[in-house]
DNA sequence: CAGTGGTCTAGACCACAAT
DNA sequence: TTGTGGTCTAGACCACTGT
């Protein structure tokens, strides 16, 4: 990382990840760590706001700055609200597809405005089955623009589109807008994902944007409610 | 408000919802926008950084920056991630509340953890069921600690504990840790919140922190799955 | 009071995109 | 080449906390 207040930000956060930093503990004053990191208080300070904003620092005015105990933890897999990455690089474990889908739609009125085409615009509609160790988890019904995101193939589908967008087209993933609610699973969602019709889904409703601001996908991810939760800081600004 | 960048921010956030800005168009550049607000650049990205951290602008070096499109809207009452406050302020509707439990318990090392106090402590124990507009919507089991907040009684109960925390007790909620998942319901649920057994709800786990860092709260609310969705926009820093 | 973090400035320099 | 936003600086001044 060559920017200084990124590479500063890493550091620190491996310290305290790594427990060189205890919880619950007084960190040095700006100033001190403007001298040992040979930077200027906006950037020291640019760099530890990044971790406030991570929940890894508590600052308050007048006292110091504070190593912040550890987040909940259950038996899900869990999903960060701020992470942008698709299911593989997020589950950090082993992840694989069926394509249930691949076909050539016309963009209804509602996802046209999503993704700031005109309505029947030709889009891709893809529907996949997603595995992790081999069990099925999630299913994802995906809207994309063929124009932005050519080449799409079947070798693309069965690992991730997020690294084919990133990797080999070159585009970079910015940002995303998302909704997540609990549904009641369908008999498509209990057929693939093998539950029972009193076992629900977290349904993830998500627009994503390229960072030159063009929205690049529209997706409905249905997962299964016993394997996910998503998990998020807040802090007041 | 009296800060530069927070009062720039929420005029230039004005414009935008109310659309005076319209969404895709480009807006001044940081420099005339510096001179129009008499300010710095620096308190200019500020302000704007927040716009961006919001959903509401895009940025790109090099171009511009442009009014985003808007969000997703459901048919429910969609609650953002990144709100601390509790659910009477949230839900911009009528809210009310029946307690159903109010004890002292016995923190469990789990719930000591969170709070950051000894297992076997004591804490508050309530259960409240809450109404918006008179329906039966949510079950929040809440756990506090009695010498950090003290005076808490029925009338507190019945309306908006946070109110109570930051009027009344001016302490200020500074950030909140959350968990959101899908769950089946079990029979408290269908019985209050009046679902089928096929019916299942959206569970929070939280624990929020005051201003000074101290965490004063966990809680775990169940909602009705038909009535709620939590949204967010992430972007990359 | 001394020590802390928060805001704000005026300007420098750089990276990137469009022309 | 011009115009844009991104980073970084050195310092000023202020607000808040604890002693």
């Amino acid at each position: 990382m060559e920017l200084k207040y990124k590479d500063i930000y890493n550091q620190i956060k491996d310290q305290i990840i790594q427990g060189t930093l205890a919880p619950n503990t007084k960190i040095d004053d700006e100033i001190s760590l403007c001298k040992q990191y040979r930077c200027s208080r906006m950037t020291m300070k640019k760099a530890l706001d990044l971790l406030v904003q991570d929940g890894l620092l508590f600052r308050k005015r007048g006292v110091g700055s504070f190593v912040m105990g550890q987040p909940l933890q259950k038996q899900r897999i869990s999903l960060n609200e701020r992470e942008l990455s698709g299911l593989t690089r997020s589950a950090k474990q082993d992840v694989s597809s069926k394509i249930l889908e691949f076909k050539l739609i016309f963009a209804s009125k509602e996802i046209a405005s999503f993704l700031n085409v005109k309505e029947n615009d030709p889009l891709y509609y893809i529907s996949r089955l997603r595995f992790i160790k081999g069990e099925p988890v999630v299913i994802e019904y995906t809207y994309m623009i063929p124009t932005l995101i050519p080449g799409l193939c079947q070798d693309v589908l069965l690992g991730s589109i997020y690294n084919y967008i990133e990797n080999t087209l070159g585009y970079k993933i910015s940002s995303s807008k998302k909704s997540t609610r609990a549904d009641k699973s369908n008999s498509i969602d209990q057929k693939y994902l093998q539950l029972d019709p009193t076992e629900p889904v977290l349904e993830v409703e998500q627009v994503a944007y390229l960072d030159n601001g063009i929205p690049f996908e529209y997706s409905i991810s249905r997962h299964r409610y016993d394997q996910f939760e998503f998990s998020i800081y807040s802090v007041r600004i």
